[in-house]
RNA sequence: AGGAGUGUAGCUCAGUUGGUUAGAGCGCUACGUUGACAUCGUAGAGGUCCCCAGUUCGAAUCUGGGCAUUCCUACCA
């Protein structure tokens, strides 16, 4: 390469296309199967959740862990470094119906011919397909997000292997999946139980602890009055007066004093005339309301424990659709005192959506007189408005309601103190992040549940024996051999029957459910170790050296995959946790899809390049939150121009330079060996922050010693470089030039891989035999012989420059303009230290005649020297 | 309510173990096209380091107490 050729300007995306195709090209990210553990650096990225696109969230994030993977890669280390799709689970069936309006009925037959259209309009949900044609959708809209999703990747420059490329639908997850799931059954640490479980009415599914968010909502305090068998009333308060047919017990605090002659006595609930016990119970507040409470099958938490801890009875009136059913008091399950009363208003309530049933359960209480004559209604006074707090499925729009249904559990709760434990011995980085998840796993009051009533996702392993009466054993599975799986249980048979006997008595019927998302990704690690299926990549995959995720799925995958780990081999499956900071916008709140930022990453990317963006992210510090600011971009994309103009200049330098006049032995100048020692420390430190994960502290550093290279360091020699190129003073700045270039260019490019790559190919890669300047070797200070005590050379340099630029600025002069005299005050043997750099002072401040050296006893404090300068009359 | 983080220039943020006169970039003002750079450069203005008390010769930094703000967790019949 020769100067000439360079472009007058660095056109970024011009060059970013030609490296990307380089690197693929030379698989100058290829992960080496037979590099010992020691020398590999593995990594464990997360999976993206595929539902559409990826937002500047994701660029910040992803891009903190490829600086990471750049650096090791340049310590020698060879690098894991996989990209998985999380392509299974809820958001990509929510967007494939949204997308096709199709909503997947398991009854339906399969239809060959069946093509779905996308279409861009939201369609309504209308058409009903089979779950094979279902899943047929889903597997292929996902493989086109897929194919966006890498090529925002590889435009950003991230250092992937893409031959380690995974989906967590694929068969490869399914099997260790269904592997995980085998085996945590056979460590007894799974169950397979009948227990309320929180409840998405939209989905229909079952939800975990993990998933659930709470939401402020406005609602109703409604006074209802009850009346007590045998004579006397009461009045309870609540916010879900709908739920009254289903009470089974009215509770009070133990020491209230007002309720003391009730307890061991029942109450007779208004419209269902329904007995029910009146208990005492802890979680009563004798502050609150009135008091007294009724306890439903299930309202929240607490009803659920209480009914757990007494053995009530269970009334489920809410469905699994969220509407109420269509009950028949006066049955064993329900039993009424007035069967003919309840059942009447039981049919006015049936089918109406819990909103409805509320409003109507309300209308129905003004109307009913207290079963105690004198008293007026049961409702009591007009409902109070109050602000409440409901528990949601974060990606549901309904409050979750307790229902009862059979769900796999996995047995978190009796393991807390270990899973704790575990986490300790992973090294958290930012230190503080630990305890997030310490508090979540401390304060965990369900099991694990795993199984969702859905689709796309992967199969339990499991079959249930049918009796004479096609009843399902549940006590009794028969779970997959190894040698089945992956396995989906609704179109394979277990071993020992035949297809026949699907669904048929004494028959069997495979496990309709789907697990969790979370249950597969919890995996990452040991799905790249190919655990359990490949014995010796996964000794040397497994544990990963650094996980980075984002702070608000510690509860989730952090804690999901350290329970699997530590279940599975009682390891951690990673010795450092690196966790990511949000971009918010201005206002501080998270930004999103759904906030309305229709910013995408391809047009900041082609606007301002992928270094800039690149910049932008790992300027933030791990685990900080950083505002979303175009600036930034602007910055970064100046200093990759910079990059390019500096390294332009000293290429011109020392392109036709002989090679033996440009090693470091030629760096004999006092002022250049300073700068060298300074450099060196910037290199040091460097070093030590990347060893910590502080790579926002290395740019920030390397960026502001480049910039002194810039304006102190390049413009004090370059005179000296080209004006006594064959000297011995020449050529230590020639040398000393080519050194610092090289360094800067590796120093920067982990974070600016693209402008780094363009100036490593017009010199060194052939010079150093390395081709890529991301498959070079992290730069080690440079050892200086016979080094002598040169003071603060650059420093004297900066003061004196900057004095003589401000003359000239004041004076409204250019920066070329001659200086006719300068007189220079300062210490004795300041004076004499000066002496080393005046001939680059007078060349790169156009000083014509002598400097005049005056001592003085006392200079300003915090300067070496007092400057008297005299301009030209003319210019040159 | 409990826990974690943050609070430094108009804005976004550094500030490495306590140490002269607290830094950078953006923005602002003025100037300058110089033989790498106008997608630029140079210079300048701009701060009660949230507040109060303490430790210390010395505090943005350490301790205690407030205040503000963000997040996590819990509760709210």
């Amino acid at each position: 390469m020769k100067s000439k050729e360079l472009p007058k300007k660095y056109k970024a995306n011009e060059a970013e296309a030609k490296w990307g195709e380089f690197w693929e090209s030379k698989g100058v990210y290829k992960y080496n199967p037979e590099v010992s553990r020691e020398d590999t650096f593995v990594i464990d990225t997360p999976p993206p959740t595929v539902s559409g696109s990826l937002h500047v969230g994701h660029v910040f994030s992803y891009t903190q862990t490829d600086v990471i993977a750049r650096y090791q890669r340049m310590k020698g280390k060879n690098i894991f470094y996989p990209m998985g799709w999380d392509d299974n689970g809820l958001p990509t069936e929510r967007r494939v119906q949204g997308l096709y309006g199709v909503r997947c009925n398991p009854l339906l037959p399969y239809k060959e011919d069946w093509v779905g259209k996308a279409s861009d309009k939201k369609k309504k949900q209308e058409e009903e397909i089979s779950r094979k044609n279902f899943l047929e959708v889903c597997q292929k809209q996902t493989a086109e997000d897929e194919i966006k999703y890498e090529k925002l990747w590889r435009h950003l420059g991230l250092s992937l292997d893409w031959e380690q490329q995974y989906e967590t639908i694929n068969d490869h997850c399914r099997k260790v999946s269904q592997i995980s799931f085998l085996d945590l059954q056979k460590k007894n640490l799974v169950d397979y139980k009948e227990s309320p479980t929180m409840w998405d009415t939209t989905f229909q599914t079952a939800v975990a602890q993990a998933e659930v968010e709470e939401r402020e909502k406005g609602g109703h305090f409604h006074d209802i009055r009850f009346a007590v068998e045998g004579g006397g009333d009461f009045v309870i308060s609540t916010t879900r007066p709908e739920l009254l047919g289903a009470c089974v017990a009215v509770v009070a605090h133990p020491e209230d004093e007002r309720y003391q002659g009730l307890f061991g006595k029942y109450a007779i609930t208004p419209l269902f005339n329904v007995k029910v016990p009146i208990m005492p119970a802890d979680h009563a507040d004798k502050e609150k309301g009135s008091g007294i409470l009724m306890v439903c099958t299930f309202g929240d938490i607490h009803d659920v424990e209480f009914w757990k801890q007494e053995g009530l009875p269970l009334r489920q009136i809410i469905e699994k659709e969220g509407t109420i059913g269509a009950i028949k008091y006066g049955t064993p399950k329900f039993p009424s005192e007035n069967p003919e009363k309840a059942n009447e208003v039981s049919s006015q309530l049936k089918g109406l959506y819990v909103k409805q049933a509320r409003k109507k359960v309300v209308e129905l209480l003004r109307e009913e007189g207290s079963c105690l004559a004198g008293k007026g209604a049961a409702l009591v006074g007009e409902p109070k408005p109050t602000q409440q707090f409901t528990k949601h499925y974060e990606k549901g729009d309904h409050p979750l309601e307790y229902i009862s249904t059979r769900q796999w559990f996995v047995k978190v709760l009796d393991y807390k103190k270990e899973l704790i434990e575990q986490g300790q011995k992973v090294k958290w980085h930012p230190e503080s992040m630990f305890k997030r998840y310490e508090q979540w796993v401390e304060g965990l009051n369900q099991d694990w549940c795993i199984s969702r009533q859905r689709f796309f996702g992967v199969a339990f392993p499991v079959w249930y024996p049918l009796d004479e009466n096609s009843r399902p054993n549940y006590e009794n599975p028969i779970y997959a051999s190894q040698d089945q799986l992956p396995v989906d249980p609704l179109s394979e048979i277990p071993k020992g029957y035949t297809e026949e006997q699907r669904g048929k008595p004494n028959g069997f019927m495979g496990d309709p459910d789907v697990m969790d998302t979370w249950a597969t990704s919890s995996l990452t690690p040991q799905i790249s170790s190919h655990w359990g299926t490949d014995d010796k990549r996964h000794k040397s995959l497994f544990p990963a050296d650094l996980r980075p995720q984002a702070h608000e799925i510690i509860r989730t995958w952090a804690f999901y995959t350290i329970t699997k780990a530590w279940m599975h081999e009682t390891e951690i499956p990673w010795k450092n946790i690196a966790i990511s900071g949000w971009v918010v916008d201005p206002h501080k709140k998270k930004m999103s899809k759904s906030k309305g930022n229709v910013v995408t990453p391809e047009s900041l990317i082609d606007q301002y390049s992928s270094d800039a963006l690149r910049y932008w992210a790992t300027k933030a510090k791990l685990g900080s939150d950083t505002i979303y600011d175009e600036n930034v971009f602007k910055i970064g994309q100046r200093l990759a121009t910079k990059m390019f103009n500096a390294s332009k200049f000293v290429f011109l330098q020392i392109e036709d330079v002989e090679d033996k006049w440009l090693g470091p032995e030629n760096i004999t100048e006092a002022v250049d060996r300073v700068w060298i020692e300074k450099l060196n420390r910037v290199i040091e430190d460097s070093t030590k922050f990347f060893e910590d994960y502080n790579y926002s502290g290395v740019l920030s550093q390397v960026e502001s010693a480049f910039w002194e290279f810039c304006d102190i360091y390049l413009e004090l020699v370059k005179t000296r470089a080209y004006k006594l190129k064959d000297s011995k003073e020449g050529r230590s700045a020639l040398a000393s030039l080519s050194y610092t270039w090289k360094s800067f260019i590796k120093l920067f490019a982990p974070f600016l891989p693209y402008i780094c790559e363009e100036v490593w190919s017009w010199s060194f890669a052939e010079k150093e035999n390395a081709p890529s300047v991301h498959k070079s070797a992290w730069p080690k200070p440079l050892e200086l012989t016979d080094q002598k005590e040169a003071g603060p050379l650059i420093d004297m340099a900066k003061e004196a420059l900057n004095a003589l630029r401000g003359e000239k600025t004041t004076a409204q002069k250019s920066l070329r303009w001659p200086i006719e005299a300068l007189v220079l005050k300062g210490q004795g043997n300041d004076l004499e230290r000066f002496r080393e750099i005046e001939k680059d002072i007078a060349f790169s401040s156009n000083l014509k005649g002598n400097i005049q050296y005056e001592t003085m006893e006392s200079v300003p404090e915090g300067k070496f020297f007092e400057f008297s300068v005299t301009l030209s009359e003319n210019a040159d």
